[in-house]
DNA sequence: GTGGTTGCAAAGGTTTTGCATGTGC
DNA sequence: GCACATGCAAAACCTTTGCAACCAC
């Protein structure tokens, strides 16, 4: 999913972080994934083109995508945690809890609950707790028992 | 929180699961606390009054009430996962990602909210997708910038 | 009595960190 | 040139597991 066309780079760029061999390289493979990835995935999947990424650097470019706001990640249960790309002007995500995919939202139902939990309950929800968990059409097909 | 009155033992007893010293102990120190708590501040917490209670144990108890539906754990990102004890009959909750305090809440938009993506993107929502994190009124006054 | 439960310690998996080296701006 | 980024390996951290002893039902 890259709908704005912008390349990782210039996303990175536009984000005022420093420009990377690494990070460009990390940075593009999320962004060509139109699935969760783990860390670990995109280390070993990228490790073959590129022997000298390091672990850590996966991580650390990781995090700082999610810090920039270019990047999302989802903790799962005793799982390692599953990162995707956002687009900038990016709402909320759907995330495939059977193949990982991703689908980003926008819909109004969500402004609405916002609006009023914090009403009702004076709580004022994380906008990243606003991505969310489920079954996608293809996956609740085929195993109607989830 | 413990509207019904129901006792841990009464709980475990309810869902059809084997009573243990042990499990009593745990499940009564998660309903009595309002906050969420990570296995392992359970498990300093209760090896004062009960140095024969393995940390094994407190993981295993806290998975079991999970399975049992008599508890809820949160992932939160680079930490260790926080469980809450459920009403039996409950919807969702509202933690705070400041003080932990849990909160169970029903309301209606979030019934909306699942039929509008399930209609819309044919996504359905995991039931446990739907515990939000955000700040309380109280974290939110104390610190706007939250 | 039997199968589930426990405690311990060790293993497993994920993520972070220290530090010397390298490099974008 | 300087602050920041990197790689490596070790450490830290949370959680699970193997196994013998134990106990609820």
């Amino acid at each position: 999913m890259n709908p704005t066309g912008a390349s990782a780079a210039e996303r990175l760029m536009a984000a005022g972080r420093r420009l990377t061999a690494q990070r460009i390289i990390v940075a593009d493979a999320l962004l060509r994934s139109r699935r969760t990835v783990t860390a670990q995935e995109l280390f070993e999947r990228l490790r073959r083109r590129h022997p000298f990424l390091g672990r850590a650097t996966v991580f650390r470019t990781l995090d700082m995508l999610v810090d920039a706001g270019l990047a999302r990640r989802f903790e799962r249960a005793g799982q390692a945690g599953a990162y995707v790309a956002c687009e900038p002007n990016h709402h909320h995500h759907l995330v495939c809890r059977c193949c990982g995919a991703s689908t980003e939202i926008d819909d109004e139902e969500v402004a609405v609950l916002v609006e009023a939990v914090r009403a009702r309950h004076g709580f004022v929800l994380d906008h990243d707790a606003l991505d969310f968990r489920g079954l996608c059409r293809r996956c609740e097909t085929a195993r109607p028992a989830g």
